[in-house]
DNA sequence: TCCCAGGCTCTCT
DNA sequence: AGAGAGCATGGG
């Protein structure tokens, strides 16, 4: 963290690499970080606002501490991981090689799991500016007010609601599954914490209780909530590139990183698209 | 208008 | 085990 600097209330992240704002906030890992028309981002996690701008091949932060960054968004954008490391085991594979370079300024964002539950059950069978519109009802309907911002609603406030409650948001027939994720996790069936400790696989099979919560919701949630990436969720843009340009098969070479190689796919396809 | 969306459940073979 | 209809809603 011998890059960081820390002067007048905000927070300067200098020299990082693959770290773009557009890429990173915007490529369908995450659904609640907006930018203003000057290209600052804002956005809430874990009941924390923040706004960021990039100025001068900087990352600037506003809003957060010193405690709030070490302890929070550093892991939050992932910048412990050397993401230069990962492009270069991409190599190998030519096609993958090239998608990643075209979109090397993503990181993987580690989302609250219970979040992420929640926005990808939300995202079944729906398109994503939808989706940002019904998680926004979510967290205005029932999140607390932070600010300027809602946070989202915790899994103890939405496991008391019904379906009829859920009206409001217009999720369709995701608000039983809603209901049922928040309802397990609030009543400790599932403890969404335990699933960073546990192997893929174990995790994996827990998500897969909850109603309304398939392979490629689950693995979505172990790669932007648990920090598994070794989860590659398998939607119908990657289902027809692993088809069209890597023989039906995730690469060799992605092994250990699937997960990044599916948000660099996944990102390159829909830019080019 | 009409197709389809970062899928899953349920039912029927 | 595998295939297919149905699902709520609304963006493009």
């Amino acid at each position: 963290m011998n890059n960081v600097f820390f002067e007048n209330d905000k927070i300067y992240i200098r020299n990082v690499k693959n770290f773009d704002l557009a890429q990173t906030l915007d490529c369908g890992q995450a659904f609640r970080w907006k930018p203003d028309e000057n290209g600052v981002w804002s956005g809430i996690a874990k009941s924390r606002f923040i706004e960021l701008k990039e100025q001068n091949g900087d990352i600037v932060i506003s809003g957060a501490s010193k405690s709030d960054f070490e302890e929070f968004w550093f892991d939050y954008f992932d910048l412990g991981r050397d993401y230069s490391a990962v492009i270069n085991q991409f190599s190998e594979n030519k096609t993958l090689y090239a998608a990643a370079n075209a979109s090397s300024g993503i990181r993987i964002l580690r989302q609250e799991p219970f979040e992420a539950l929640c926005s990808f059950i939300i995202s079944q069978n729906n398109n994503i500016p939808r989706i940002k519109g019904i998680i926004d009802r979510l967290c205005e309907n029932f999140g607390e007010r932070k600010g300027v911002a809602y946070a989202f609603p915790d899994a103890e406030t939405l496991a008391r609601l019904t379906e009829t409650d859920l009206a409001p948001i217009r999720s369709g027939f995701r608000a039983k599954y809603i209901i049922d994720a928040a309802r397990k996790v609030a009543g400790g069936e599932i403890d969404l914490e335990s699933l960073k400790r546990l192997d893929y696989e174990a995790a994996r099979e827990i998500l897969l209780k909850i109603k309304g919560v398939g392979p490629k919701v689950a693995d979505c949630v172990l790669l932007y909530g648990c920090g598994h990436i070794e989860a590659f969720p398998k939607d119908v843009w990657i289902k027809r590139a692993l088809e069209e340009y890597f023989g039906g098969e995730i690469p060799a070479c992605a092994k250990g990183a699937a997960g990044i190689a599916q948000q660099y796919i996944f990102y390159y396809i829909r830019s080019n698209a």
